[in-house]
DNA sequence: ATCCACCCTGGAGTGCACTCCAGAGTCAAG
DNA sequence: CTTGACTCTGGAGTGCACTCCAGGGTGGAT
């Protein structure tokens, strides 16, 4: 009872994180160092949930951990113009769209083969070899995209204590 | 003159990887092992190259190497059914349309911002943070997505010899 | 007093897909 | 016969974003 402020482990239950993620933030200077107790515990503010939240979601719209480091700096220094993330928004939304577009046409033709599949009862490999050699024709110099969710470590099953 | 037969960096050429990231490639058993010239240089033949660049294709379209070895199987295995590919493509195909869902709606608010932007001579990011912010309001433990393409290599700088 | 779930630290390890290095051999042209 | 661009190997290193570990301290409940 010491300062009041939510520990880290309260801070990873509310945002999904773990906690040595939430350290590890910190550690890079993602997140600012929170306050410590007289014993060394770190004390978060509501605000800190919050602010991990937006990190999650700028991560899940493909925003690495250092643009967001850049985001969060520009936002805490308040409403200045900025035009550094402004540029970076830029170069995202074209990525995006280019994005968009090849998935979109890759999307089309697997459905459309597994379409075929869910007819006919014997499915070979061929087709799926087809459309993958068809896709995307124009100089494949395409970023990858990382459809691998790193598993989603199940919620913490942290016992209430309090 | 041992053989007949492209050169490792020939291959390279012709499919814009690099000769260590092929012989990578065969170190971790995605393409099977080149015969060699009697002084131990790989020979490859033509197919090679299609298959390389069928490697491509598939990794841009958001298959890790894994998966991409487990087609390339059943591939040479002829046209056996393959439900594990199937199940693979399912899968793939659940993945992106997902994604595209949400990078479509992240890019019109994005789009949108950023014109609002154009407009008006002074952002400020208080725009982007909330777009962010309110991006994908539906448990958000949707996997992350490399739009950060790894720098591709310029093509190699290799002095045409024959 | 004893549990036991939490907290701390520094450092090492993970997974993917490369990328680089040292040291040695090969080969066609000049 | 030298040069120089290529080839080979094994092993180490890179970048990102964690994740785990050992070894030790804290604190509320019984
Ligand atoms: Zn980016
Ligand atoms: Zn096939
Ligand atoms: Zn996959
Ligand atoms: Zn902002």
């Amino acid at each position: 009872m010491d300062m009041a402020g939510l520990l880290i482990g309260d801070v990873a239950e509310r945002t999904g994180l773990t906690a040595p993620t939430i350290r590890y933030y910190e550690s890079i200077g993602l997140l600012k160092a929170a306050p410590r107790s007289a014993t060394g515990y770190r004390r978060y503010a509501d605000t800190t949930v919050e602010e991990l939240r937006f990190i999650k979601k700028a991560q899940s719209l493909g925003f690495s951990l250092e643009e967001i480091g850049e985001i969060l700096k520009l936002s805490r220094a308040g409403d200045t113009p900025c035009s550094h993330v402004l540029d970076l928004s830029r170069r995202h939304l074209q990525a995006v769209q280019e994005r968009i577009q090849q998935l979109a046409r890759f999307r089309d033709q697997l459905a459309a083969e597994l379409a075929k599949w869910d007819g006919k009862k014997e499915p070979t490999c061929r087709g799926l070899c087809q459309i993958i050699s068809s896709a995307e024709e124009r100089e494949a110099d395409a970023p990858s995209l990382d459809l691998h969710a790193r598993d989603l470590r199940a919620g913490s099953r942290r016992k209430a204590r309090r």
